[in-house]
RNA sequence: GGCCAGGUAGCUCAGUUGGUAGAGCAGCGGACUGAAAAUCCGCGUGUCGGUGGUUCGAUUCCGCCCCUGGCCA
């Protein structure tokens, strides 16, 4: 049995916090300052062509500080989060053979989840039973497919509300491609679980204190996304063949609501708001993770002395 | 200036044959395992424009005033 130090485990630094919180300049400054090569962690920058909506760095930025997984896929593709977790590993033994230490960015929190926790050994998705599961649902209703999941798999019956297609979907999917329950394959992971992360993680949360600078924040950039032509950007998207409004990359905030603006379904005033607040929405949701990662330092970049005490606790963690 | 229609939750509006009111959106809290910027759940007290009157009781009926929109001068 070897002795355990706190340097067994490679070092890895994860940077959280909500939309427009402030995160890319941060990772940018730790980049200068220490070993650290960025990793990025948002399921919407991995989309090429969606650069304005997505608050994506631009090349200049990313010349100063390169960010990996970012520009991976088509908006026609699909992506996941156990693709980010198989991504995310690649990416950081490279890193750490390089001698340096990741510095993981961003705000997709079941990523982080993913990346931190693992998951459960499921099988990815497939498009054409999903289409099933969907034609079944939509001749019997979501009810009726919530009570043969009740039938197949009580347990995840339960967790899973009746009024939650995608998840009653995804459990029925587990069940028919592995013959067994979701929540028996979830459960087995939990004991593996207790094991341990490989890693030695340092977390922090940048986040305003207040709720309406947030707010604000994200206003002042959506009007700064308009003037940079994100309608352009969508109007692109919206002629390219092959490009519907339901896949997951058109489903992005901002980019749904810009959609159905070019459709003639709102005015220009409703879709600014109802992107705004979208923005808000999912800012919300994900300070609900947030609150939950106990041992994550929270920062408000606002405060004068917020980028010192963070220059500090990494180079603390570093040492 | 006259006539008409309005003024009810942050916004758009419903409603109370007189017993102090409720939807959608917004907002807030939560859940979350291959779509996660997704998907879903829960949370509704507000001088019912102001003031006086009628009434046991007025947001509701009546008078006056203020504000907004429209039409006529």
């Amino acid at each position: 049995m070897s002795m355990s130090t706190r340097h067994d485990r490679p070092p890895v630094i994860f940077l959280m916090g909500p939309t427009a919180s402030g995160k890319t300049g941060l990772a940018a400054e730790l980049h200068e300052k220490f070993p650290l090569d960025i990793i990025s962690v948002d399921s919407a920058l991995v989309y090429r062509g969606m650069d304005i909506g997505t608050a994506k760095p631009d090349d200049a930025f990313l010349a100063r500080a390169p960010h990996r997984l970012i520009n991976l896929r088509e908006p026609n593709e699909n992506y996941s989060a156990a693709d980010f977790r198989e991504d995310a590993l690649i990416e950081m033994s490279r890193i750490h053979g390089a001698g340096r230490v990741p510095l993981l960015v961003g705000g997709t929190l079941l990523y982080f989840r993913a990346l931190s926790g693992g998951l459960a050994e499921l099988p990815p998705a497939s498009p054409l039973l999903r289409k099933r599961l969907e034609k079944q649902a939509s001749s019997k209703g979501w009810p009726a497919m919530h009570q043969l999941l009740a039938e197949r798999d009580p347990e995840a019956a339960r967790r899973i509300h009746p009024n939650d297609p995608q998840r009653i979907q995804r459990a029925l999917e587990v069940i028919e491609i592995t013959g067994r329950k979701l929540s028996d394959l979830q459960r087995e992971h939990r004991l593996q679980q207790e094991q341990q992360s490989g890693f030695r993680i340092l977390r922090l949360v940048v986040c305003p204190q207040q709720r309406s600078v947030l707010h604000q924040r994200i206003e002042q950039r959506f009007d700064a996304m308009l003037e940079r032509g994100f309608m352009d950007e969508v109007q692109e998207l919206y002629q390219r063949p092959g490009i519907q409004r339901d896949m997951p990359a058109m489903r992005c905030v901002g980019y749904r609501q810009a959609w159905s603006y070019l459709e003639g379904e709102i005015s220009f005033d409703e879709m600014r708001s109802q992107a705004i607040a979208a923005t808000r929405q999912l800012a919300k949701r994900q300070l609900t993770w947030l609150r939950q990662e106990t041992s994550a330092i929270w920062y408000d970049l606002d405060a004068g002395s917020a980028r010192e005490s963070v220059f500090e606790e990494v180079a603390g963690f570093l040492e």
